[in-house]
DNA sequence: GTGAACTTTCATTTTATTTTGAAAGTTCAG
DNA sequence: CTGAACTTTCAAAATAAAATGAAAGTTCAC
């Protein structure tokens, strides 16, 4: 397998697992395609390797721009903009975690929160607490499984190798 | 809110909160109206509780039988199948991470070596090792997470609350 | 064995998500 | 200002994913 080939192959790769865990398979080939790239990439550059549409590399990059996993840079004479993915596995993977518990944690709690709020005459009264009794279970642990997530994207990568990783030995 | 609302808006929830999560709507929304069900469900009560068809019903009920998420059980003097769900949020987690860990560690593991195998003439020295330097970070990093969330599914809950919450603070 | 009760399959239809590309918007050097 | 270079938007088209339901398959009491 040739450097190309290699390179081609991981941005597929990328891709396909990109959609099981709910990033968009071109945003994902997007990210892989400048994480593999040594030079700055333009739009222009992102259509032509992807072979993609103009306003699909634009949203994407866009996205990606969002989550923090790519930066826009300027090139001295050039009005393009370009752009280079952060490399460090460490900090991309703190992004996503912190992207996805910034999006979703808070509508969850939010849900869960509404539907607690049940007319007493409506039902059996042990059937009530038997709901929610399960809801406040649900809260609690979305609750702390968020804090663990928090705390592990605040950290940084020598405490959790020191000091978590022997605890999961 | 009366309870049915509340067990409605839940089932709703759960199904939206699937879709972020690579699980898809009506086996998220299978699970939910099992584990707010009192009583034992058949595909029948399934298929009218949730309005959808038979065989999709059938679909989502066996990948929840696959995950571990929900059981079969017999009613005595009964020919029909019916379902009953795991209620332990604890164990509901960890069948969930472990049944990911499962599918989706191995084909990354899988693929990132392949890329690796890189024929030497096909590029500059310097640019193939950066790439495989970089493939190799990431079978790594892997690597580790997935020990994490493999002794995450093993332990029991208190040696979590007790011993791993502490350093999450 | 037989057939009624139940479960599973899968070609077709429906729904949801992504992509396209042309047009509108923005920026800035001259 | 002006217009060329570039970026963003969005309605329509294409693609992918999920649901339907009728038919085929299975099981088991009689």
């Amino acid at each position: 397998m040739t450097l190309q080939d290699a390179k081609d192959k991981f941005i597929q790769t990328w891709g396909a697992l990109g959609s099981n865990w709910g990033i968009n398979k071109t945003m994902a080939q997007v990210h892989a395609l400048l994480l593999v790239s040594e030079e700055l990439l333009s739009t222009e550059d992102v259509m032509e390797k992807l072979q993609i549409s103009r306003g699909n590399a634009n949203i994407n990059v866009r996205a990606l721009i969002d989550w923090g996993l790519i930066d826009r840079t300027n090139v001295k004479g050039d009005r393009k903009e370009y752009f280079i993915a952060e490399k460090d596995i460490w900090k991309i993977a703190t992004l996503i975690v912190n992207e996805r518990r910034k999006r979703e944690v808070e509508p969850i709690l939010k849900a869960l929160k509404q539907v607690k709020d049940i007319d007493a005459k409506s039902g059996d009264k042990k059937e009530i607490k038997q709901f929610t009794d399960f809801i406040e279970s649900l809260e609690k642990f979305t609750g702390t499984i968020d804090g663990v997530f928090e705390k592990f994207c605040r950290a940084d990568q020598s405490w959790f190798t020191g000091t978590i990783l022997k605890l999961f030995r």
